[in-house]
DNA sequence: TCTGGGGTCCTAGGACCC
DNA sequence: TCTGGGGTCCTAGGACCC
């Protein structure tokens, strides 16, 4: 994990972030889809080029919708792996600029920019004329002193746009803005807000901190106020890990039977195993996600004894977690079903090598590094013990870093 | 608004340990 | 003996983000 050191109060954080990226990935490989209004997904709107947008067409919103707001819209089918790839080529293009990188999403991350030895606008109108030229995309550039501060002025600045936040305008910048703008600020606390008649940042920048922890909590209090008042110390950190992995399904209304509901369990946890693998990490958290017909939720979750990635140990956990939750199943009427990994870890194989003199205590050698493993890695880090004969050599694999910083 | 798929972080209670 | 304080881990739920 890298991060930056130097804070220096000038305006030299980066969000960048693609302009309805799907959307505009089918523009540009299609060039029939240029200028018209275009939806990605069938079911439900996965991204809209801005022809749809200016329509009312958003994120999200289900595909019957969409078209009764945009009738002349063309929909098309996600294509992911051509998502990925123009993501990691855009990737490829912050990271020549700035090896302080931090992706967000696929089609986002901060840059920061301080000690380039140029002015983060001139960074900034650099990296959106690259990526134009060089993937053929739009992306919006805010820049800004903190993180989100810069997020906020992309937001302001879509679409294909760059704004600057210099530091003496945030206050002027930050107020007028509806609190939903707060980063952590979504329906439900935005309701909860307005009820108190709090309808905008410098609303909230005007409030006590204690009254705001008292509303909200003490995390997304405190959290709150500060970025209500432009303080938010968080540096662009490279090299973050995915912390879970998941897959899921939605059901629709129709009732399944317990074969085809393990078929769809089988199904997804051999995804999710595959991933796990290449990925190279290993899990130790199974989560079976249920949600019913009444939109409620449930999780059920199971920590095994050990992290692995083989997927008969990670079905056998899911499968047990679904017969527990059997009952609430056959009552509710199933609509999702999913499997999220978590407490991820490197799956790195370290193989030690102990010399066992014939004529020693082998057991007491065998304990000895045992303990001296789990000290160095952790209580579970022994998944595999394997005796050797003579004249086997020892091998001692390990496996590299990931490049991807989002794997 | 009748709703997909992928994530992150926080909270809170209980078990368990020292 | 009925009793403090602190820490970690696990489970479940919820809010939020793209």
């Amino acid at each position: 994990m890298f991060v930056s050191g130097f804070r220096s109060g000038r305006a030299t954080i980066l969000h960048a972030d693609l302009d309805s990226f799907y959307a505009s990935v089918e523009q540009r490989d299609d060039p029939g889809l240029r200028g018209r209004p275009v939806i990605v997904g069938g079911g439900v709107v996965l991204a809209a080029s801005y022809e749809a947008k200016a329509h009312g067409v958003r994120t999200a919103m289900s595909g019957g919708q969409a078209r009764r707001l945009c009738p002349r819209a063309i929909v098309v089918p996600p294509r992911m792996s051509a998502y990925t790839e123009a993501s990691r080529a855009v990737f490829a293009v912050f990271r020549a600029t700035t090896p302080l990188v931090e992706g967000l999403s696929i089609d986002e991350a901060f840059l920061d920019v301080d000690g380039l030895g140029r002015p983060a606008v001139d960074v900034a109108v650099r990296l959106r004329r690259e990526i134009a030229e060089e993937v053929g995309l739009p992306i919006t550039v805010g820049v800004a002193r903190t993180k989100f501060l810069a997020k906020v002025a992309s937001a302001v600045a879509k679409p294909d746009g760059l704004l600057v936040v210099p530091p003496d305008g945030e206050r002027e910048f930050l107020r007028p803005l509806p609190v939903r703008r707060l980063w952590g600020v979504g329906r439900v606390t935005a309701d909860k807000l307005a009820r108190f008649g709090v309808m905008t940042v410098g609303d909230v920048a005007d409030m006590p901190e204690a009254a705001l922890v008292s509303l909200l909590g003490p995390g997304a209090g405190r959290h709150l106020h500060a970025l209500a008042r432009g303080r938010d110390p968080r540096p662009v950190r490279t090299g973050a890990r995915r912390r879970s992995m998941g897959a899921q399904r939605a059901l629709g209304r129709r009732p399944r039977t317990p074969r085809e509901l393990d078929a769809l369990l089988v199904a997804l946890v051999d995804r999710l195993g595959g991933r796990l693998r290449r990925a190279r990490r290993v899990c130790r958290t199974v989560t079976l996600r249920l949600r019913f017909a009444d939109f409620a939720r449930a999780t059920r979750s199971h920590t095994l004894p050990e992290a692995t990635a083989e997927t008969p140990v990670i079905l056998d956990a899911a499968r047990g977690l679904l017969a527990a939750a059997a009952p609430l199943v056959e009552s509710r009427g199933l609509t999702l079903i999913g499997v999220s990994l978590g407490n991820l870890r490197d799956d790195r194989a370290v193989q030690l090598a102990l010399p066992l003199d014939r004529t020693s205590a082998a057991g007491r050698d065998l304990d000895g590094a045992v303990d001296g493993v789990r000290d160095r890695f952790g209580a579970n880090a022994i998944t595999r013990a394997v005796l050797l004969g003579r004249d086997q050599g020892p091998s001692v694999p390990l496996l590299p870093d990931e490049q991807d910083g989002l794997d």
